[in-house]
DNA sequence: CATACAACCCGCCAAA
DNA sequence: GTTTTGGCGGGTTGTA
């Protein structure tokens, strides 16, 4: 009891630090100050991090640095090498190139000019995200004349064969959210199960009334994290006086301009759904994807039809900006 | 939880 | 000119 207890303790400060983390990569990330957010001395909190997250604090402060600087490394329009380390947070483009590498088996160029794809078949080979980047970064290259024709994975064509999405472009105001945060693969895994113990958690607390809106939030690019890695946070809207509890952490959603579709699935199939969203209609969009978290909104009552027809409608709300 | 030490990696200069 | 690699000293990290 009393170390589960300690558990959900550690569980929300080691969140508030990866948060902290992806939020200042730029900002010096050493053991003294992240230890200070964790409200940890740095020696025991050292040890706990290590041992719950099964990285080192470097080692994890350094992969979000990449994992960043790679999607930057794809962003259009492109910018130096050196650019990038610095927004990243490296000192010096010499390091960036080097721990690059290391951890990418490309350099950062390589990376640019096509490598991304190999190591997105290697550690997702699952969600075919190379097809639905490549067919994005063709049609940047060839003009709007090929926007409509993209080459179909398997698991796209179900969902795009006469089917046109239907998308519009949403402000979203910031929100303040509870979250229960489950770490691993996306797709049917252990998000299912964390949603299951969030609603429940969410119903003792009579939270689950038609007025508040749950998201779901991806924190992370599975064609980059690796699968043991990826976020994902189950939220409910709650007000300011609401507190973190347990292992349930308070945190914001960005607000801003999203491109949003309403779709009906389940666990198995939301992956497909981004990859249309991103794949297919972005290019020929005018808008492009922003440098935030998509998220997935669902309207209340989205649990009761699950339990009923084994699918629930949502919102798909993919951050952009225009061109 | 503090100290202490070895290994590793960062940061810098040079150069391909 | 930019990026990457090599070499190296000093500082941070990881662990006893």
């Amino acid at each position: 009891m009393l170390a589960s207890a300690s558990r959900a303790t550690y569980v929300v400060r080691i969140n508030r630090v990866v948060n902290y983390i992806s939020a200042h990569l730029a900002d010096p990330l050493d053991l003294d100050t992240l230890a200070d957010v964790a409200h940890f001395s740095p020696w025991h909190f050292h040890r706990v991090f290590q041992g719950m997250t099964g990285e080192t604090l470097a080692d994890c402060v350094r992969r979000h640095r990449l994992e960043a600087a790679a999607k930057l490394l794809l962003a259009q329009p492109p910018q130096t090498a050196l650019h990038i380390a610095l927004t990243v947070g490296f000192a010096s483009p010499e390091v960036f190139s080097r721990t690059f590498k290391a951890h990418f088996d490309c350099t950062p160029t390589a990376w640019r000019a096509g490598a991304w794809a190999a190591w997105a078949e290697k550690h997702n080979a699952h969600l075919h995200p190379n097809q639905v980047r490549k067919n994005y970064q063709d049609h940047r290259k060839e003009g709007q004349e090929n926007a409509l024709h993209f080459r179909q994975t398997s698991v796209l064509s179900h969902f795009t064969e006469g089917h046109t999405m239907q998308v519009e472009i949403k402000t979203l105001p910031a929100t303040r959210v509870a979250y229960l945060r489950n770490i691993g693969a996306y797709g049917n895994h252990g998000i299912p199960k964390a949603w299951d113990k969030f609603t429940q958690w969410c119903g003792a607390r009579g939270l689950m009334t038609p007025a508040r809106t749950m998201w779901g939030v991806g924190h992370d690019d599975p064609t980059i994290t690796a699968p043991a890695h990826c976020r994902y946070d189950c939220c409910i809207e709650v007000d300011d006086q609401f507190l973190p509890e347990g292992e349930i952490g308070v945190q914001t959603i960005a607000g801003g301009q999203y491109a949003c579709t309403l779709f009906t699935g389940n666990s198995s199939t939301i992956a497909a759904a981004w990859m249309q969203l991103f794949g297919q209609w972005m290019p020929s969009s005018g808008y492009q994807p922003a440098n935030s978290i998509s998220l997935e909104m669902y309207p209340a009552g989205f649990a009761s039809e699950f339990s009923s027809t084994g699918n629930f409608t949502f919102w798909l709300c993919a951050p952009v900006k225009p061109l």
